[in-house]
RNA sequence: GGGCGGUUAGCUCAGCGGUAGAGCACUCGCCUUACAAGCGAGGGGUCACUGGUUCGAACCCAGUACCGCCCA
């Protein structure tokens, strides 16, 4: 094989668009369904049209792209479906946006040219984060990429809703929702952001004399809309006045007071005011006590009506409304700033308006119960278990599922209106009938994206895709997720596919933040935007990075430096391949060769580091297997047995180069589902072979399993780090030689002089050879002619330290031998395995003090 | 207010009953012919606090403090 011309640096950019490219072209990454190979299947989270790659799609994608690399290697039908969803609300805002620019509104345009126009829209700027994947080096079967809004997908969804419709599953109210005043539209619950706001707290008395009674509220301008004071039943102050009414300042109106068993009596003053039209809660006792609502505010959340306050923003209305009850002397407390949680719309940070309005929703009932039940009896599994608990909280607490929006850029909501009030579900294939009218609302875009594991593998058709890949193998995905998306998909999963859950496993990872464990935000300014690492580091360095921090179901700190320490094993890879490459390293079998002791313990490690490599792919210990892995190349091959292999090819011994090629071979298989790019390049250098993306994946052979050689190596580690640590002390250069006798017959490291010699560059003692320091280590006697006065001081230094070590050990353990309740309870093993710590310590001791008593002899 | 998680070296994190670890940062010495994106050596921790269980606790239990997240 002809030895390739390696640069003596890694250059990910020169590798990284060609490999990927080839990787497409060739096919790889294309799933056959009729292949007799194990399916492996993960869906793709998809992200936003609207989106760009930021750090955590890094992390998810880097996390799946290792689990769909590894399981292609092991030689399973491996399927990763990409797509996107179609973002209702963020792309109409997009588009709305551009619109306006011209001074346009959808509306001028109309429905359906707004709606061409967000398809053109998409067509020319939509997607971009595809571009990333593919810099990152997703290996995503683009042939099966899906969009939400896609005519098979969007057959799904109606398909869905049909059957939910007929079902009873779904079904049209007035309700109390999450309405945004900016967006236009009705939110579900886990599209509203809840933060810590600063408000104000008003306490305002009702009514006069005998019939009065104070109510606490921070959103003063709702009382305009109150229809009752309710108080706990058994609350005694209160009980008195249940069943009376009391004047509603400002408006004249008179209102009952009520007793409800929700009401918390130690809340503020135990009574509240009851806003049925604007409060979920209130709304709940409104309807226990057959309260009317009042609609106080239009869908921009102004004031109706009211006299002085009409047509004012409620954000004004509040203070006026405020200084109109105080004008009657209304208030009786106030407090400023009240700090409580205001909920905010996910999507445009306006703060949300309780609204009371007809929607249409989910019954999620047997649906979240079938849910819960599915991660209960292990059908599919959460990992890591922990965040079970959080799942379980969500799903069986679920509020039903308000699906409808008063958006233009979604899936319409299959229902048509007759002239007579007639309600009509319309499946897929069936027209409405004559003269009626389509509901003008579209879906929550979590709607068509919970059905994403199976409409994109073409439900409700029964294709070979979905029977070979349904359910999926793993989820990925954020912690952050859990309730918004997985739920849905389990839910729907489990309904649609005959009580079969979407995934085997849902695997979830944290957060990714900064250095200093801070989350990443623009106002903060310590975003950081994986392209621009992949630009300097490269694809594998940012991966790396990301995945060696990836402890599941934990946050990932990331910072600068560690890419940079990426970068540097990739290279450290590339120049260990290139040394290996340089000095006729080749795969071949390695049957019937004279192994050396350093062959069979770098042999027997690789068999150790597979199974621990496996072990920690399976439960998703990424960080685990990035570390083991890192120390492994570096560590052990990198600076130990490529230096020993120098010595072995010095001597002639040609074999090495098949170890060398056998050892690096492997190691870049076990590395590329996290690092592909450099893997590939330097595999195919290694091989000559076609491409390591389709190169089976290393299996442990326990026959080099080899405890003797592994012993062996760690006694000559040992040594040779010993004496480094002299040399260092005694202020001897690298690469200054010295004249040494070893005695060594008899120990572990017996057959190891020249390795020990070359290491150390200790030279064979000539004539009239005079030592200056003698070292004992493991029972090697090492004598040493430093050339020149031995720096005795650092010595009886270091020795010093030593020795007070060992003493500090010896006494430790005879505490513990000492111990009558230590040496009648503690287990066999651990006894013996202290005495052998106190003969190793009380050895040390003697050798130490024998070594100082002879120092101080010379002194 | 309810729940969950965390508190281990300067920073970020592993370890989860039997001799305190990693990466980065730091100190010293080296352009030793794969790699200075490197090599060799080294310093650095009463494992938040208080009790308890145990022969033995960073690890198990209880409580406290602080931090973070989710939900209301």
């Amino acid at each position: 094989m002809t030895t390739p011309e390696l640069p003596t640096q890694y250059i990910p950019a020169e590798v990284e668009a060609p490999s990927y490219e080839r990787w497409v072209s060739k096919g790889y990454f294309v799933a056959d369904p009729g292949s007799s190979r194990e399916p492996y299947c993960i869906v793709l989270p998809p992200p936003n049209v609207t989106g760009v790659l930021h750090m955590g799609h890094a992390l998810d994608h880097s996390i799946m792209d290792a689990l769909t690399r590894r399981a292609r290697m092991q030689g399973k039908e491996t399927l990763w479906l990409p797509g996107m969803d179609h973002a209702g609300i963020a792309t109409q805002n997009v588009v709305e946006r551009e619109l306006a620019k011209d001074g346009l509104s959808r509306h001028d345009l109309g429905r359906e040219a707004f709606v061409e126009r967000v398809w053109q829209w998409k067509a020319e700027s939509g997607g971009k984060i595809q571009g990333q994947m593919r810099r990152l080096g997703d290996g995503v079967d683009w042939t099966r990429d899906r969009f939400t809004m896609d005519e098979g997908l969007s057959r799904a969804v109606q398909t869905i809703f049909k059957k939910l419709f007929d079902d009873g599953l779904i079904y049209r109210a007035e309700r109390i929702i999450n309405w945004c005043v900016r967006c236009h539209t009705a939110l579900s619950d886990i599209e509203v952001e809840h933060t810590d706001d600063e408000g104000e707290l008003v306490s305002i008395r009702y009514g006069s004399g005998d019939v009065s009674i104070v109510v606490a509220t921070t959103r003063a301008e709702t009382m305009l809309g109150d229809t009752a004071v309710a108080v706990h039943p058994s609350d005694e102050r209160y009980r008195h006045l249940i069943g009376q009414e009391v004047e509603l300042p400002l408006t004249g109106r008179r209102i009952p007071i009520v007793a409800d068993e929700h009401v918390d009596p130690a809340f503020g003053t135990g009574a509240v005011k009851v806003t049925p039209a604007h409060d979920p809660n209130d709304f709940e006792i409104g309807r226990r006590h057959s309260l009317p609502s009042l609609t106080i505010m239009d869908e921009r959340g102004v004031i109706t009506a009211h006299g002085p306050f009409e047509g004012l923003d409620r954000f004004e209305a509040r203070p006026a409304v405020v200084a109109a009850l105080r004008a009657e002397g209304r208030i009786v407390a106030e407090k400023r700033p009240y700090v409580h949680a205001v909920g905010h719309c996910s999507r445009c940070k306006t703060v949300v308006e309780p609204r009371l309005s007809l929607q249409w929703f989910v019954n999620v009932g047997p649906l979240a119960k079938a849910a819960g039940d599915a991660v209960r009896d292990g059908r599919t599994r959460i990992h890591p278990p922990e965040l079970a608990k959080r799942y379980f909280d969500w799903v069986d607490d679920m509020h039903d599922w308000c699906i409808s929006r008063q958006l233009w850029w979604g899936h319409r909501i299959p229902v048509w209106y007759g002239p007579n009030g007639e309600v009509v579900c319309v499946g897929p294939d069936e027209q409405p009938p004559a003269g009626y009218v389509q509901d003008p609302d579209v879906l929550d875009t979590w709607f068509s994206s919970g059905l994403w594991p199976f409409s994109t593998l073409g439900w409700p058709e029964r294709t070979a895709d979905l029977e070979r890949f349904y359910p999926t193998s793993v989820l990925v995905t954020g912690y952050d997720i859990l309730f918004f998306w997985v739920a849905r998909m389990m839910m729907f999963g489990l309904y649609a596919m005959d009580g079969q859950p979407p995934f085997r496993v849902v695997a979830l990872h944290g957060m990714v933040r900064d250095q200093y464990g801070k989350k990443m935000s623009k106002s903060f300014g310590n975003v950081v935007d994986p392209l621009d690492w992949i630009d300097r580091f490269g694809a594998d360095a940012t991966r790396f990075t990301l995945l060696r921090g990836a402890n599941p179901g934990a946050d990932v700190a990331v910072s600068e430096e560690w890419a940079a320490g990426s970068r540097n094993f990739c290279n450290k890879i590339w120049n260990a391949t290139r040394f290996a490459l340089m000095n006729g390293a080749a795969v071949g079998s390695l049957e019937g060769l004279e192994l050396t002791a350093a062959d069979r313990w770098i042999l027997s490690r690789l068999q150790s580091v597979i199974a621990a490599a496996d072990a920690a792919f399976e439960e998703f210990e990424f960080a685990k297997a990035c570390d083991l892995l890192y120390h492994f190349a570096w560590d052990e091959v990198c600076d130990w047995y490529l230096e020993l292999a120098k010595v072995q090819l010095s001597q002639g011994l040609d074999h090495t180069r098949l170890v060398l090629g056998h050892v690096l071979e492997a190691l870049l298989r076990l590395l590329h589902p996290l690092v592909p790019f450099v893997t590939e390049e330097l595999w195919r250098a290694v091989t000559g072979g076609e491409s390591v993306v389709i190169a089976p994946w290393p299996v442990a052979d326990q026959r080099y399993a080899d405890p003797a050689a592994e012993a062996e190596i760690a006694a000559l580690q040992e040594l040779v780090t010993e004496i480094r640590r002299f040399r260092s002390d005694q202020g001897l250069k690298p690469s200054q030689k010295v004249a040494a006798r070893l005695a060594m017959s008899g120990t572990a490291v017996a057959g190891h002089e020249t390795a020990i010699r070359s290491l150390l560059r200790l030279e064979t003692p000539g004539e009239g050879f005079t030592p200056t320091a003698r070292l004992v280590v493991g029972g090697v006697t090492v004598e040493i002619d430093t050339a020149g006065a031995i720096d005795v001081a650092a010595e009886r230094k270091r020795l010093e330290k030593d020795l007070a070590a060992a003493r500090k050990e010896a006494a430790q353990v005879a505490a513990k031998l000492g111990n009558e309740q230590f040496m009648a309870k503690a287990p066999a093993d651990v006894v013996a395995k202290v005495k052998a710590r106190a003969e190793q310590a009380a050895a040390d001791i003697a050798r130490l003090e024998g070594q100082l008593a002879e120092l101080a002899g010379r002194e």
